[in-house]
DNA sequence: CATATATATTTGTCATGACAATTACAATAC
DNA sequence: GTATTGTAATTGTCATGACAAATATATATG
């Protein structure tokens, strides 16, 4: 049997995932806010944990360690974050917020939910739900399979 | 209000696909095939449509021009298809499939449905069903916005 | 027909994803 | 306490995404 991409989830999740990235990168550069969307996301979860290494990071994130590491490099440059050696681990560093970063903190929010208000036009919160907890459980199946695979 | 990146469609979405392609990418390195997903995407539109011009399959695969052009540039050189100069339109090129572009659609399929199995596991025809009509709606918001941005 | 505008493709550059290899340090085994 | 193994981060390399600029050819306008 053929395979019909137009009705595979897993195509169909990864095609939208470009559009939407699309569109949060146009929507950010409108408002000539220094700073890309995976950027974001790092400095997201600094602040829900202000001090978490790069490998905490990443675990969060879902991301590559050395992509992490790279992305860091950048807000650091952006002067954003900073890195400071952790005294508890030598070969690690944790990562801490600059004040900065508050400056980005409001309209980068704004440009996430212009982004969600777009993408989620008349869909309801109920429909919303059930996708979320569709893809909590695709997201087990595919998290599961990849550490089977260490 | 403070976003919640957990509960935020747009980010999930993005992320599992992150997931799906990571998936993906490895069920063919097992495989030992000498190709990516994304290759396999363009290979998937010529055999929907063979002599397709370059645009076209930019367009419908939803992909940037610039980095379809590249792909098929690959696709070139590993022998699976070749460019033709488009006779209508001496700007644009028409690519067609070559005979070892069959060699690879099987295995390369059979990659497919092992990750939307893995993926798809105990996620019933219905709900599968209900998770495209709403990914289907939402890809139209989003194209529908990046289309008035231009 | 000549000029202006539009379109198809390519090229350049940066950001990020994947994965392998390396480095530095930590923890464990003996 | 030294050797082995494990872990945190980095670096290298390639593929692909984004977008801007360049090139070649078509089409439209006067």
């Amino acid at each position: 049997m053929e395979i019909k991409l137009e009705n595979s989830p897993n195509h169909r999740i990864a095609m939208l995932a470009i559009l939407l990235k699309r569109q949060i990168f146009r929507i950010i550069a409108k408002n000539n806010l220094d700073i890309t969307p995976e950027q974001w996301i790092v400095m997201y979860h600094l602040w829900q944990q202000d001090g978490s290494t790069v490998g905490e990071i990443a675990l969060n994130a879902k991301k590559d360690f050395a992509n992490v590491t790279r992305i860091i490099e950048k807000l650091e440059k952006a002067g954003y974050i900073t890195k400071r050696k952790n005294l508890a681990d030598s070969r690690s560093y944790t990562i801490h917020l600059l004040p900065k970063s508050d400056e980005i903190k409001k309209p980068i929010q704004q440009c996430w939910k212009e982004s969600m208000n777009i993408a989620m036009e008349g869909i309801n919160n109920e429909e919303q739900e059930f996708l979320i907890k569709i893809l909590d459980r695709i997201e087990k199946n595919v998290m599961q399979n990849l550490e089977s695979l260490q």
